[in-house]
DNA sequence: AGCACGCCGACT
DNA sequence: GTCGGCGTGCTC
């Protein structure tokens, strides 16, 4: 089959004793040694072969001889296996090769994060990569002259005009549209008059067109556009933070960064923290190009996904969007990045392979030679430090598209002007609510708490139902008539007795979950339409496309979400957000928790006063003095940033210095904490390197696992990697215990 | 990750 | 006496 071309590394040729190096998708330290047979001889890196191993077989890569990683990264080399004893490779598949780039990237992923390479390899490999081409199917076409002793019966003329008045068709699909009998194509193809031809599929994805429907741009749009056109054209590695308020256009500008990366005939890759937002992205892209991209996610058809993987190799997929997996895929031809909501810890995966999508984006973008983009409305502070150092490049569009402005965002005094007792929304709140809708205009209630309420007491003898398996209260879930837990999807029945005095009807909700804000609502707003947008009631993208749909076309008064509605929803006659909890993030002594909370608050009231109508934003707080608060309500970002970094600098916190983390789990308390206590004695004493702990784990029990944290925090000129490889080879779990590594820590449970 | 080998409890 | 539990260790 026509394979991509080869790159000079492809070229070299196996070492000349026939050993060659396979990466299985398994969890070894790296490449294992086989030997390549003669018939064999051609196969180069990347090539998918099978190889014996024990008394099993599998697929893996041939991989390149010697990985070009930065020497701090690199993993120690392994022993070498005698020649003799290596077991020959079976055979070679006939399937497109990992290209040299892609193996880079899973090799430096691999060894940035001290994860096994072959687990990398099996997220860039998940996509079915590895299933049998499909056949090219037979399709029917006239004969260009045909027999002249054929018998032309009406249903053969049909079935010949219907043939040749367009592409190769299969019998059947032929025979249906002429509206004949398979026998009929049978039997014309017996006579010689149909040829059967061989189908090409047509590309799976159009083409899109960077001239289809350009967009006319208005304040510095154009010269930010012109700037990202610009880096685009550089065609080398370059990073820029895109930064722009809610509704300034930053989607349109960077899909100018797309058009100039489509005309210089490369692809584009664009990561979004979350599926959910991709209906709306693909909607806004076909606009805008006339064709739909790629699209790429973890619970893609199986099918979808082959065909998607293959498309993105040989190039006729041109613009993918898609969740953190995106990332490896097998582009040839990358010629931009792009982050959407850069600051989103969704980047961060915390299963498996444990990787920080949008840094990872750099270093994928620095090996193709591609210019990225990191966007958002409310950069973290890692990309504002990189600016700050000269590392990033820094382009701020200024307003709000139209005439919209920012809402004007007022902190709700608590402590003031509580709630009547037993309630959650202020009077305040609820009055400007009613004015709203009075107005036909419309409300949202966000509160980033999923059920009904966070944690069930005893009235009588203060017993909290908490997980079995975890450190976590039982959230109720009122209308699933159930408790459970979010960190492990334990559930069970509400009781009617307390399960540890057995006092009836004792069990009392404390504190609030968008379920019961949405009964208190309905109460308070008895005649509004009210929609819940909650992960749990949103059945997927489609589901949650249609709920932004209802709400533009105005089918509801009053929208009641969590985090899901933080996302960039447009809501064009929403004009009030009230937040019920705005405190809620700050709690848990987490090193992000005031950027976390400043970057979704600020997310959440982007959505209100879109169109003509001006918003209005009202945050609930017991600390309306709190930096948070100010800096919602002044909206000067910046300086709350500045605050932010002054805290971090000193004690060379991220970004002024690297965080890595070791996880200890087991199912018994002993085996955790005799393991962690082991790393805390051998924990490294080097210049400008400290640890914390060991300790409990703040979510001490996950899962029915014993969980100890240490912490290693160094100067941002230390590499972390070998000082942990170090650590971590000097120390043997107990039996049952299990260390997790975590490069660059967003979650401190 | 599999899949063996290996050393201690209840069965035909 | 054997079947089988899953703990430990290896796979080029």
């Amino acid at each position: 089959m026509p394979h991509r071309n080869p790159t000079q590394t492809d070229l070299l040729p196996p070492a000349p004793d026939g050993r060659v190096r396979v990466m299985l998708t398994l969890p070894f330290a790296g490449p294992l040694d086989y030997l390549l047979p003669p018939r064999l001889a051609d196969a180069r890196p990347g090539d998918i072969v099978t190889v014996p191993l024990g008394r099993r077989t599998e697929t893996g890569v041939i991989w390149d001889a010697a990985p070009n990683l930065p020497p701090e990264f690199r993993p120690p080399p392994p022993k070498e296996v005698a020649t003799s004893r290596l077991k020959p490779v079976v055979a070679r598949l006939d399937l497109p090769p990992l290209p040299a780039q892609l193996r880079q990237f899973v090799d430096w992923v691999a060894a940035y994060t001290l994860s096994p390479p072959g687990m990398v390899l099996a997220m860039a490999l998940r996509a079915n990569a590895l299933a049998a081409l499909p056949k090219p199917g037979t399709g029917y076409s006239p004969a260009p002259t045909l027999p002249a002793d054929l018998r032309l019966t009406p249903a053969r003329q049909k079935a010949l005009d219907i043939a040749a008045a367009g592409p190769p068709l299969p019998a059947a699909e032929l025979a249906r549209r002429a509206g004949v009998g398979a026998a009929v194509i049978r039997g014309l193809a017996q006579a010689g008059a149909l040829r059967a031809v061989e189908i090409t599929p047509p590309p799976p994805f159009a083409t899109p067109d960077p001239a289809h429907c350009p967009p006319t741009l208005g304040g510095n749009q154009a010269e930010v556009a012109t700037e990202l056109r610009a880096r685009v054209a550089e065609d080398s590695f370059s990073i820029t933070l895109l930064e722009g308020v809610t509704g300034s256009g930053k989607t349109e500008i960077y899909m100018e960064a797309i058009a100039a990366c489509l005309e210089a005939g490369k692809q584009a890759l664009v990561l979004l923290p979350e599926i959910a937002l991709s209906a709306q992205w693909t909607g806004r892209f076909a606009r805008r190009f006339g064709a739909e991209p790629a699209l790429w996610h973890s619970d893609l058809g199986a099918r979808l996904r082959r065909v998607t993987w293959r498309a993105v190799a040989d190039g006729t997929a041109r613009v993918v969007v898609g969740a953190r997996s995106a990332l490896f895929l097998p582009f040839d031809q990358l010629g931009l990045i792009i982050v959407d909501e850069e600051h989103e810890t969704a980047f961060k995966q915390e299963d498996g392979v444990t990787y920080h999508a949008r840094d990872m984006a750099v270093v994928r973008a620095r090996m193709s030679k591609a210019p990225i983009v990191l966007v958002s409305a409310t950069p973290s502070l890692e990309s504002l430090a990189n600016v700050g150092a000269g590392r990033y490049r820094h382009l701020k569009l200024n307003a709000r598209h139209g005439n919209a402005t920012m809402p004007a965002v007022e902190t709700l005094d608590m402590r003031a002007d509580p709630p009547e007792r037993g309630l959650f929304l202020s009077p305040v709140l609820t009055g400007a609510i009613n004015d709203a809708i009075g107005r036909s205009e419309q409300a949202m209630l966000f509160l980033n708490r999923r059920g009904y309420a966070p944690l069930t007491l005893c009235r009588t003898c203060g017993h909290r139902m908490q997980c079995p398996n975890c450190t976590a209260w039982l959230v109720e879930h009122r209308a699933r008539h159930i408790l459970t837990c979010h960190h492990c999807g334990y559930d069970e029945p509400i009781p009617q007795t307390c399960p540890k005095c057995a006092d009836a009807d004792s069990l009392t909700p404390i504190g609030p979950g968008v379920e019961r804000i949405t009964e208190e609502a309905r109460a308070t707003f008895p005649d509004a339409r009210i929609l819940v947008m909650a992960s749990d009631t949103l059945s997927g993208p489609a589901a949650t496309a249609a709920a932004v749909e209802r709400i533009a076309r105005r089918e509801v008064d009053l929208v009641i979400g969590t985090q899901i509605v933080a996302k960039g929803w447009h809501f064009p006659h929403l004009t009030l957000v009230g937040i019920v909890d705005a405190d809620l993030g700050l709690g848990g002594g987490d090193l992000r928790a005031s950027e976390r909370t400043v970057q979704l608050l600020h997310q959440v009231a982007g959505r209100a006063g879109r169109a003509e109508a001006p918003g209005r934003v009202l945050l609930q707080s017991y600390v309306p003095d709190h930096p948070v608060m100010q800096a919602l309500v002044s909206g000067d970002f910046g300086s709350f940033m500045e605050q932010e970094a002054e805290q971090r600098r000193p004690g060379f916190w991220p970004p002024y210095g690297r965080l890595a983390a070791l996880i200890v789990s087991a199912e018994t308390p002993d085996a955790a904490e005799l393991t962690a206590r082991a790393l805390g004695q051998n924990a490294p004493r080097l210049d400008g390197v400290q640890v914390l702990g060991p300790a409990p784990a703040p979510l001490a029990i996950l899962r029915g696992r014993h969980r100890h944290r240490l912490l290693l925090r160094a100067r941002r000129n230390i590499a972390v990697q070998p000082i942990m490889r170090e650590w971590l080879s000097r120390v043997k779990p107990e039996r049952g215990a299990r260390i997790d590594v975590d490069i660059d820590p967003v979650s401190f449970l």
